[in-house]
DNA sequence: CGCGTTTACGCCTCACGTAAACATC
DNA sequence: GATGTTTACGTGAGGCGTAAACGCG
């Protein structure tokens, strides 16, 4: 038994499959899967059954599973304890949404550049429902969404709120200066898909508002969704930066609401047990550079 | 970082050098040697200072040899926790004293040879303080010993007690049935050296009874002690199971006391953090078979 | 047939022991 | 010189990737 084949067994056991796994490992699928089996000798038992099409843990691959990560867990404490105030260094592939990749992301970037030249940060965009199947099935180190996960095996971390702003053309309706009922009839609300984290404000704010839901214009970009909303083709909610440049250049005016949009709180969250100084590392710059209320790079 | 080359520096660093670590383990002392720095190569750390005539802990040794024990449990616990009943192997050096090997040793290995054949016993017989310095320098694996190690890297589990009588030869001031200052003015008093379990005895009994230290003939052997209270050269103690024998012999006669003689507790003692099942069992079945009170088989 | 896992094979690194060298007392 | 640790070196097992085979949907 090595702490090669129980790390190999922990990425095995929690991956989708053991090609994410090996991936994952920098190791070919056949290497994972001899470390596995190498495994299994050593200790004399069956960690997968593989009658199935996919492997699955056996009762035995459960009953280790707790024990490995144990392990690996002290075994990375071990390495810190001694090797004090060595260089993070590591792949480390991040999610996060469009709205994080298109405010801060690139100042991270250039930070981890800078700061922690070894870590290599390979950003993934997607929706946070995609991040957080990327994140159970091991495809992902971390990643920055929406809310707090309620699984289990996923560790949340609250970095900071992005807050968002009712907008539309100034030709759409001009005299009206307040978000209401009748203006959500009449024009559709252009916004993201249901699963995304803003969606959870429109509904909470919908709510409060005690209104049925408008017509919905729904598209995953929000580059798309602010070119609807600066031709006029609707009305909608944008994060403050964005409102804000879009305004000062006339493009689009900020509305008035009667009730608050809520803050949409963001958590860096990553797998429960991993405990790996890349993810820590991250984390803390990710938190030195979270910043939702600055102006998209883009525009 | 492996757990080998940990299992590697737990010996080196708690065995008195590293020849006898490298015993410990199977291996070569220069193959110990590489692991070690190994170890130190691939923390990026220096744990032995050898600049001294022996190899020694530095600072980062010492930090890491807690952490290496904690994880070396962990892997231990694994490995019991995956494999269950698997058969416990491998050689268990057992310190003891002459009366343990005596009385109830052999009954010890005869039941590991039937019970747990796996198990390679390896008895070395010794005085307790030897047997404990050996413990301590990695020379054996665990030791029965009188009374509890102070030592804070020996644990001690008591597993039983000697009882001892007074004996003399029937020839020996033939009138006198008890134990009196005189007698002991008299002849001379023949028992193991200082720094043997059954000193402590006497001294706890001369204490009690407000004796000087009579005219004391040490040797450590129990068999020359035996003989030569069977040749009348003094009076003594003996453990209950040999008075027993040379009293139904008629060789000698147990001699009453005012104040009884305290009995003698023995403990198994191992090195605190070595939890390999290997011992655990040992200690199992060391408590199945201990009973100093049998006669001694070579009687 | 596609997807996921294992086997076959050639390559090379790594871990071992023997023996000699080195360092400290 | 005795004791204790490291270096040199030849050997064999073990871990790797590529590529082919297997086995279940």
């Amino acid at each position: 038994m090595t702490l090669k084949q129980l790390e190999a067994f922990y990425w095995a056991a929690t991956c989708a499959n053991f090609a994410l796994a090996a991936q994952r490992l920098h190791l070919s699928t056949s290497s994972l899967s001899k470390r596995i089996a190498e495994l299994e000798q050593s200790l004399d038992v069956l960690l997968f059954d593989r009658t199935l099409h996919k492997a699955s843990l056996t009762e035995s691959g459960y009953a280790l599973l707790p024990q490995a990560v144990q392990l690996l867990q002290v075994a990375e404490k071990t390495r810190q304890v001694v090797s004090k105030n060595q260089a993070v260094s590591g792949q480390c592939s991040l999610g996060v949404g469009e709205l994080s990749a298109l405010t801060w992301l690139p100042q991270l970037a250039t930070y981890l550049r800078s700061a922690l030249p070894h870590i290599k940060l390979e950003p993934q965009v997607d929706i946070g429902s995609a991040l957080h199947q990327q994140l159970l099935e091991g495809g992902l180190d971390c990643a920055v969404v929406a809310g707090r996960s309620s699984h289990p095996s996923i560790a949340s971390h609250t970095i900071g709120q992005a807050k968002f702003e009712w907008v539309a053309a100034p030709h759409l309706s001009p005299a009206i200066q307040e978000v209401t009922e009748a203006l959500l009839k009449e024009h559709p609300l252009v916004t993201l898909p249901r699963g995304a984290g803003t969606s959870r404000i429109l509904d909470d704010w919908l709510l409060a508002n005690d209104m049925d839901l408008a017509q919905r214009f729904t598209c995953n970009s929000w580059g798309v969704i602010a070119g609807l909303l600066i031709e006029g083709f609707g009305i909608g909610i944008l994060p403050e930066g964005w409102a804000r440049s879009f305004k000062r250049r006339k493009q689009l005016r900020v509305l008035s609401s009667a009730v608050q949009l809520n803050p949409l709180s963001y958590t860096f969250q990553h797998r429960r047990h991993d405990d790996r100084r890349l993810v820590t590392t991250t984390l803390a710059a990710v938190r030195k550079n979270v910043d939702f209320s600055v102006s998209p790079r883009l525009l």
